[in-house]
DNA sequence: GTCCAGGCTTTCC
DNA sequence: GGAAAGCCTGGA
């Protein structure tokens, strides 16, 4: 590690950190389960566990932990241990991503619970980001385990797969308001509760073998299975295509109207195995500034 | 085999 | 009232 941390009162502290800023890694659209405080910090909730994230300066305060989840649970959540200096000064080279990352430059990739990952992004099909973490936090209020409270607000933990895939469509459509994706998120919950698919066999498979896979469950495409790779698999050159990403991409480096599949091959091609950070800091550049629209 | 149009729930802007 | 971090189906 390239950067001091001291424990203090349920609090944790990485002193002088650079490549970390809460609003760029939360508010990038990887991750539904955040809630901004009126202090301007973000609590989150992960491992069934509840946390706070404050940036004070060029500190971050980590707050209701200690050192011992900061080391085996929050370490790698928040994908400590990448070189994001590195990283970024590579893909720099290129000088429309140096103005998203200047734009993004605290994001992070974090690595999240896989089941949440692809449930979550299930319901992100033809949905808004508002709709999408009311649907997570509907699901894990009425299944999930009681994780903690902070602030007055008390935290769910996202239920396991046995949980939806044990109740009618219906109920599913009309309690979590997911609409025609109900029967999606029912049925490839049933396929891993039952062992007909393997979540975890994904770690230790490329890219392509992933994708292929994922893409048989219901719900999963090509867009959705790269993001469950980005952001649950630390599979580091998938590149999630969305309507975003087309824009940003037809307007700086294509020129001209392309289909969403040949976009996904230039991404490769300009980015190489760094893609999904260029595809990254780029969403989150042209959605905030509206670029191509 | 590949490509593309149309339909899909609901709500946010 | 259009659009939304798309997927699925059917037909060319």
């Amino acid at each position: 590690m390239n950067f001091n941390i001291i424990e203090d009162n349920n609090k944790v502290i990485i002193k002088d950190i650079l490549d970390f800023d809460p609003k760029h890694i939360f508010e990038c659209g990887q991750c539904f389960r955040w809630y901004i405080e009126e202090d301007l910090s973000y609590t989150t909730i992960a491992h069934n566990k509840v946390i706070n994230v404050k940036k004070e300066d060029n500190d971050v305060i980590f707050s209701n932990t200690h050192m011992e989840d900061f080391k085996s649970i929050w370490y790698k959540y928040f994908d400590l241990g990448k070189d994001y200096f590195a990283i970024k000064n590579e893909l720099s080279k290129d000088p429309i991503l140096k103005e998203a990352i200047n734009f993004g430059q605290g994001m992070r990739l974090l690595n999240q619970d896989p089941y949440e990952t692809l449930i979550s992004f299930i319901i992100s099909a033809n949905n808004q980001i508002p709709r999408i973490k009311k649907s997570v936090e509907l699901i894990s209020n009425d299944l999930g385990e009681y994780a903690g409270t902070w602030n007055g607000k008390d935290y769910f933990g996202f239920p396991r797969p046995d949980k939806l895939a044990s109740l009618e469509t219906e109920y599913i459509r009309e309690k979590y308001r997911v609409g025609f994706r109900a029967d999606r998120i029912r049925e490839t919950s049933r396929r891993i509760s039952d062992g007909e698919f393997d979540l975890q066999s994904i770690y230790y498979k490329t890219r392509d073998e992933g994708k292929d896979l994922l893409t048989t469950l219901p719900g999963v495409g090509p867009k959705v299975s790269d993001c469950i790779l980005l952001f649950a698999f630390d599979k580091e050159e998938a590149f999630p295509v969305d309507v975003w990403v087309k824009r940003v991409m037809e307007y700086f480096y294509l020129k001209k109207e392309t289909s969403t599949k040949e976009i996904g091959l230039s991404g490769a091609r300009i980015f190489g195995r760094l893609a999904g950070y260029a595809q990254q800091y780029l969403f989150y550049y042209a959605r905030e500034l509206g670029i191509g629209k």
